[in-house]
DNA sequence: CCAATTTATTACCGATCGGTCAAATATACA
DNA sequence: TGTATATTTGACCGATCGGTAATAAATTGG
């Protein structure tokens, strides 16, 4: 009946779950990058066979795109929730910039950040899909930083879109930080900084 | 007489010029990354047969760690002298900010960037150059804001080497953003928009 | 029990990967 | 004119690349 039924009643069923199958391919992609990766590396990871990961997903590009979107799904329900846990919208926002903070450095960058350096300026669906994200984020964020001036919290004479901006590039430029530093203890403390000279 | 004399006065003299052939790779590797490039996209960049390579330069990787080398003395060149343009520390801070963001614009990003985000975590050698360059970049930017600061041209109440460690992760934000972007009218304006807020 | 259907498994494909080697070529020196 | 040395060139190597196809296995519905 329904086009998109995961469970056919007929044939063979599945011996796997698609999501833990994207998430050990999201976590390889993660940390090798898109050429770094091969099918041998998928297979191990997912403990599947290349045939039934073409079956199941298609080509290893197909694949990844897959694994983006879920790690771009995953990664913004487990931060967006913590902009709302205070009353104050810069309460909300420093919570916001500390959780990504903190998920950035322990999961040594973002799967989005390494996918826009390495594939956005030879790959058109790659960088139509972190363009969307991108916009959104931007968005969402702006949204804090008005309400945030309106509230006089923030004090700076900025348009908020170009104060979400600085944001965004600042956040982008942690997640390729990271991958540098064993030592985060200095990076850390770089959106507390940003923020506390908007007060 | 000389261990470094690059012609040697018996056997067949070489037909290219070294800096040019690094010049190639180096954007080859740029533009490409390293696993995205292959020894064909080399030659073919060079005009040289991998042969010729080989012999030249070693290997794939010593290659690649020749040309980001190469990248590092050339880049720091073109763009530090902009910082001894003017008699205010604060101009010749902004100056070289602008200069970066300006060749970071044109040049679709910085090699050291996208070799951070690709390699760092898997290659102590590419992890150490990049540390390296980053310490003495960071001490540069230090400099500056501290001496703008003792002349009053940077009134915020933060430590310079935290205020030079927030332009370094701008910076890198700044090299992944325009891999994603077009038109890039509003990510210019982000350090400016930083340095103002140090007002 | 017997089709029909879906998945799992494996063997296999041509192409390309990074890297090596030997022969051909071009120079300096004796 | 040789001889030694260094570079150029192209053939060649095994391994791995992404991707395909045929077959075996497991399920549902009749």
């Amino acid at each position: 009946m329904n086009l998109v039924d995961q469970h056919r009643s007929v044939g063979r069923p599945r011996e796997f779950e698609e999501d833990r199958v994207l998430e050990a391919v999201m976590n390889t992609f993660w940390n090798q990058g898109y050429e770094g990766t091969s099918l041998k590396d998928l297979c191990s990871a997912t403990g599947l066979h290349k045939g039934s990961l073409y079956q199941a997903f298609g080509d290893k590009h197909q694949l990844f795109l897959r694994s983006l979107k879920y790690y771009m799904e995953q990664s913004f329900k487990e931060v967006a929730a913590s902009a709302y846990l205070h009353e104050s919208p810069m309460a909300n926002l420093r919570s916001l910039l500390n959780e990504i903070t903190a998920k950035c450095i322990k999961g040594e960058g973002c799967m989005v950040v390494n996918s826009l350096v390495e594939m956005a300026p030879h790959d058109q669906e790659v960088k139509q899909m972190i363009d969307q994200s991108y916009a959104m984020k931007q968005r969402f964020l702006t949204d804090l930083i008005d309400r945030a001036q309106r509230e006089g919290e923030i004090t700076i004479k900025q348009e908020p879109d170009r104060l979400a901006a600085v944001l965004m590039v600042t956040l982008a430029g942690l997640a390729a930080t990271v991958k540098g530093f064993s030592n985060t203890d200095h990076i850390g403390y770089v959106l507390e900084d940003v923020l506390s000279s908007w007060a």
